[in-house]
DNA sequence: TCGATATTGACAGTCACCTCTCATTTGGGA
DNA sequence: TCCCAAATGAGAGGTGACTGTCAATATCGA
């Protein structure tokens, strides 16, 4: 479905214009989102950061929150999760996904993505306005899950389990930005999801 | 700390006038945010609709958000939860407090509740806004499995659980509202949190 | 090089949240 | 009954997200 890379042509220097504005933008945004929080960053402080009209922000973005909400690791990761083998159990599989094709792509804009989640837990304007998001992913889990152990997405069991594990997930992440990033993101996941796949005993 | 139940003296009519103008506004307020969705309500309708002005609604909530994210189920969930005995599980704890006086609770403006968490989940507007209560409501957790098992609250095994409790049991409110509240809550709670307590085998 | 097209900036304007002030009404207590 | 404090309504005003138009500019294809 992701025929983004290269799908006929060689982006002409328009096409590469629009990425490097559309990026400036984010950087600008997420910076100024950083010092001054959401709410307090108005939509023509962000262009004028970025060198452009407040018009052409509009143009970009439809709205201000989709500055943050939208996403592009979703698809890699469902994609890295089908690649999997059927019979692995799934809390294995999002971690096989983790070391490889997506561990990469975290590495590569590692610092961005750290910015980033960092301002989606500490400003509780973004955090609120990203949930449509992680409840997109866990959608997206629960279909994976669903494939592979032959039931319905639409199974109550399904859904709970990936909203569990999104939750517990999304736990590590916040603990994670918190210290800084220094921890082992892999190791840190492969503690606590036992939790879930053993069943835990408070 | 909750000394609402008739501290001192019997409320008197200011008082009493004071609540019905505050439960006027919510029950008009959910009634257009379920007719015309989140944002497309205005605080000058929502004031027109409960007979009062627009400068009265500010002085009952701060902010057009706070009719909807201003929970009171919270304090009675950890009441009821560190009522019961120390050595239970915390999952059938959950449950004997779901049946306990939090169950009455529910029961007694069942209606209402059901509407306003079927607005919850129906409007993402709403929805984004109202994690910031979720995420009050997993600290609350966390500090009462912290308590029962004698952990640190900051313990990442102990946040864990209670966001893996709470994903679903969110999952389980989504179904049940999605099913007009006609299923039983219990009855779902009690097949699917063994999810979590024994472990799920995706 | 040149014309077509896409992108942009300037700018005016709308809409709704929210604040503040001040006069008026209403309930509580003596 | 009378006074005080609380609650309310009316209205003016600020702010910031977002829209639409139009002319200027930059890029692309031939």
């Amino acid at each position: 479905m992701t025929t983004r890379t290269t799908p006929t042509k060689p982006p002409g220097l328009r096409e590469r214009k629009k990425q490097q504005t559309r990026q400036r933008i984010r950087e600008e945004a997420y910076r100024l989102f950083a010092e001054r929080g959401y709410e307090a960053t108005t939509v023509d402080e962000i262009a004028a950061a970025a060198d452009i009209s407040p018009s052409t922000f509009f143009r970009y973005f439809p709205s201000k929150e989709d500055v943050v909400t939208q996403d592009e690791y979703d698809p890699a990761l469902a994609e890295a999760l089908r690649a999997r083998p059927a019979g692995e159990p799934t809390v294995d599989a999002i971690r096989a996904a983790l070391v490889g094709p997506l561990g990469e792509l975290l590495d590569g804009d590692r610092e961005q993505l750290l910015l980033r989640t960092r301002i989606t837990f500490t400003d509780p304007e973004i955090r609120a306005r990203s949930v449509a998001e992680q409840e997109r992913s866990e959608a997206v889990l629960a279909e994976v899950i669903a494939e592979r152990s032959g039931r319905d997405a639409r199974d109550l069991e399904v859904k709970c389990a990936a909203a569990a594990i999104i939750a517990v997930f999304t736990t590590l992440m916040r603990h994670w930005v918190e210290g800084d990033g220094k921890e082992d993101l892999l190791a840190l996941y492969d503690r606590h999801l036992q939790l879930l796949s053993r069943g835990f005993d408070f």
